[in-house]
DNA sequence: GCCAACGTTGGC
DNA sequence: GCCAACGTTGGC
């Protein structure tokens, strides 16, 4: 009896290059999401993420801006162990072990496109109008995808895993 | 460096 | 619970 696999959802996710680029996690495999101080953005790692999701990678700050490879959700949502460290820029007072406020999960690495795909390009895509990275205001730093627009950006980047994703 | 847009904080 | 003040994001 074949196990009937739960539909994987698609995801966006910001960092700056010089904090944390696709090389980075390349180089690590695999990494927790560490920082997120945004609620929006934690509800969607804690409650909606699981694992298998695959995410575009994408590099904020930093001329051209855009998306550079894709990851995938490799673990349940746990605490982000920074908000508890005094010596860390993410460190939160407020928040508690017992009540912990940011939860996490890990990315591991997929691949990284042989050219980015810059804001730019997405913007001038006119089947990415839609797509919420480049809705006036919008600066979530997690955030969903719609399969439409994934499957878009994918083939834009001349990604392997293109054919891969089905609508 | 600017600044629009948006999120968070805290006084009331 | 309102909302002004403040802080942050992130493209330009």
């Amino acid at each position: 009896m074949t196990k009937k696999s739960a539909k994987i959802r698609y995801w966006l996710m910001k960092t700056e290059p010089d904090v944390f680029s696709i090389d980075d996690l390349q180089r690590l495999g695999k990494t927790a999401w560490e920082g997120v101080r945004n609620y929006t953005a934690r509800n969607s790692m804690r409650d909606d993420m699981k694992i298998g999701d695959l995410v575009i990678f994408y590099h904020s700050s930093v001329d051209p801006a855009g998306a550079v490879g894709l990851a995938r959700v490799c673990s349940a949502p746990y605490p982000d162990a920074t908000q508890f460290d005094e010596k860390s820029e993410y460190h939160d007072p407020k928040s508690t072990r017992e009540a912990p406020r940011w939860i996490l999960v890990d990315v591991e690495f997929v691949e990284k496109w042989p050219a980015m795909v810059t804001l730019h390009a997405i913007k001038a895509e006119k089947a990415l109008k839609t797509m919420l990275l480049v809705q006036k205001g919008q600066r979530l730093s997690v955030q969903a995808v719609e399969p439409r627009h994934f499957e878009r950006v994918l083939a834009m980047a001349g990604s392997r895993q293109a054919e891969a994703v089905t609508a």
